[in-house]
RNA sequence: UGGGGAAUAGUUCAACGGUAGAACGGCGGACUCUGACUCCGUUAAUCUUGGUUCGAAUCCAGGUUCCCCAGCCA
């Protein structure tokens, strides 16, 4: 298994890898067996990654090994795509699972096997209530369900009727196979629940074998038993389950006895890890696809370039707990930072360009300055930039009235062009309705490549840039939070979708080694954020997204400032 | 008394009868050819009431609040 990261904190210091560490201490079991069990009816999200670096992870800390297992026990809901996205998706995250690659459906046979032996153990019978009946006898949270007219039926009746079920012979609906537990119990899931239902549907895997399918309760912990699983890792809304998932591991002939349990799923502020809603925001073309940068899905964070180590150090970070929890993105997006920190090559993009001309340089002439790749990592080596008479710079660092710690530009005030030169502002060009549209500046010489001149003259700024003679334009798309409200509504998760989460820059400058070939990898516009090209662009017209800004204390400084007074 | 689960800085997670810590965030500062990074400082918590104990976040009892469950979904 690959993805060995530093720890950022003690391995075993949550309470399930304590639980594995205490079963394996007293002999309970040789070695663990975990198992990631997606059902494959829509993309993997960043909350399903919690429970991928949890299942492999403990299985490489301990030394054993996780499969991945496809829940498909409901082919109405589920499609090949999805299968392949969810493949990708893990290996994607850093996962391997090796030859253990299972479906719920390759144990179809064995799981009928296992229910005709429930039926001949008196254990289970085929009940012929509708739906409505069904629910109306089930009882209610506060009274106790009452007992199906057909939950005496013979042994060989059932048989026959499960065996006919099983041939296809009734409709949908018409009935449904029922595991004989307790009508009255103060659990629910213990009130007889359905096991196998009739649905004449085509399986991805199966095809039309079958006309009956499991339920979830029946499959997955019968799964677990014949993949040996030790320690079935699930969510915290499956607790209620557990009870059920016991009683067939006790009244079967299982290969094994595989225990649940359970931690508390992710939430994100900002975020819904709803698939319901994910699949609406998609199928109502809220958003491109299910890779749209701003989707939670892991295919939406891979197209904006964050790294999967962020990832995985993110989930590390957040910890693992049964307590109910609202993850602030702040520390999402600390990892993204982090990770790309180290490795994003850094280039010079202006994204709201407005022009300058240095006045005292000569006009025409061109000279090749070199830039740092990164200064985290010195190997990373060095580029060549152009510089000319005529540059873009940031609008925002022009300020032509600048508060009191505003650094950058303004009328007479001097600052770096970063690699290049110092530079300073002597006049302002506007347009007829007052616009500044230029800024006509002077360079001192004697700065070349950025550095202090002899008289030890300092500057506060340094400012990014790029040659006119030599920017390629670009559209960049700054990714912002998809939902306005930080408890996103899922109910009515329309209301709360923010209109501004794609806000599309056209006419940004890039320096050329920007939009060089193979620079898929995300990068650092500096002074900017981390920006990744998308895989949309085409040749002649590079598209960026934005994988995460920088942290900008000056633009909290404003903030601050404009509300203070 | 329907069943199940959870309560620790703003957020997330530790502390497992013996000094309540970390990360993220906030605030302040240093450094800097990225107002980034890095570094330093600072802010700030045991849901509540009792009990056991030399000693309780931890054990016990009562209370409060929040979450999950009434699919032929998973």
């Amino acid at each position: 298994m690959a993805a060995v990261d530093t720890p950022a904190r003690e391995a075993g210091q949550d309470f399930i890898r304590d639980i594995i560490r205490t079963d394996l201490a007293a002999g309970r079991h040789a070695t663990v067996v975990t198992r990631f069990p997606p059902e494959p009816n829509g993309y993997l999200h960043i909350g399903h990654a919690k429970s991928i670096c949890l299942n492999f992870g403990v299985a490489q800390e301990f030394g054993g090994h996780c499969s991945l297992r496809f829940d498909d026990t409901n082919p109405a809901k589920e499609e090949q795509e999805y299968i392949d996205a969810i493949e990708a998706d893990v290996r994607w995250l850093g996962f391997d699972w090796g030859v253990h690659l299972h479906h719920a459906s390759d144990y179809f046979e064995q799981l009928y096997a296992w229910a005709e032996h429930l039926i001949g153990a008196g254990k289970a019978y085929v009940d012929d209530q509708s739906h409505h009946d069904l629910r109306a006898n089930r009882g209610t949270l506060t009274e106790p369900g009452k007992n199906s007219p057909f939950r005496d039926r013979s042994v060989e009746e059932n048989l026959d009727l499960f065996r006919r079920m099983r041939a296809g012979e009734f409709p949908n609906g018409a009935r449904v196979l029922r595991a004989k537990i307790d009508m009255a119990s103060g659990n629910i899931n213990l009130r007889d629940p359905t096991i196998y239902r009739i649905l004449n549907a085509p399986h991805p895997r199966t095809g039309t074998t079958w006309h009956i399918y499991p339920s979830y309760d029946f499959a997955h912990g019968q799964s677990d038993a014949i993949e040996g699983v030790t320690h079935s890792l699930c969510t915290l809304e499956f607790a209620d389950h557990r009870p059920l998932y016991d009683w067939f591991i006790e009244n079967l002939p299982v290969p094994s006895r595989p225990r649940q349990y359970e931690f508390a799923r992710l939430n994100l502020s900002y975020t819904v890890l709803s698939k319901r809603v994910l699949t609406e925001l998609v199928r109502d073309g809220h958003v491109s696809g299910w890779d749209d940068p701003r989707m939670p899905t892991m295919a939406g964070l891979r197209r904006r370039g964050v790294p999967p180590k962020a990832l995985r150090d993110f989930i590390r970070a957040i910890g693992m707990a049964r307590a109910d929890s609202l993850v602030d993105v702040a520390m999402l997006d600390n990892a993204i930072r982090e990770a790309l920190n180290e490795t994003a090559p850094r280039r010079m993009a202006v994204l709201r360009p407005l022009k300058i001309v240095i006045e005292n340089y000569p006009e025409g002439q061109v000279e090749e300055l070199e830039a740092v790749n990164n200064p985290q990592d010195p190997a990373a080596g060095s580029r060549p930039v152009k510089f000319g008479r005529e540059l873009y710079i940031e609008r925002d660092d022009f300020l032509e009235n600048p508060p009191k710690k505003f650094f950058r530009l303004s009328p007479g005030q001097e600052v770096r062009l970063r690699y290049a030169y110092f530079v300073t502002c002597r006049a302002v060009v506007k347009d007829a309705a007052g616009e500044v549209i230029e800024l006509r500046c002077t360079y001192d010489p004697e700065t070349r490549g950025g550095n202090n001149p002899p008289d030890g003259r300092k500057v506060k700024a340094t400012l990014h840039w790029v040659a006119a003679a030599d920017a390629v334009p670009a559209e960049v798309r700054l990714i912002n939070q998809l939902f306005a409200s930080a408890t996103p509504d899922v109910a009515n998760f329309a209301a709360d979708l923010n209109p501004d989460s794609l806000e599309v820059l056209t006419g940004c400058m890039l320096e050329p080694a920007a939009v060089a070939s193979n620079s898929d990898e995300p990068m650092q516009f500096e002074r900017l954020g981390y920006f990744r090209r998308d895989p949309d662009s085409t040749p002649g017209k590079p598209v960026f997204v934005r994988t995460v800004g920088l942290r900008d204390t000056f633009a909290k400084t404003l903030t601050k400032g404009s509300a203070g007074g």
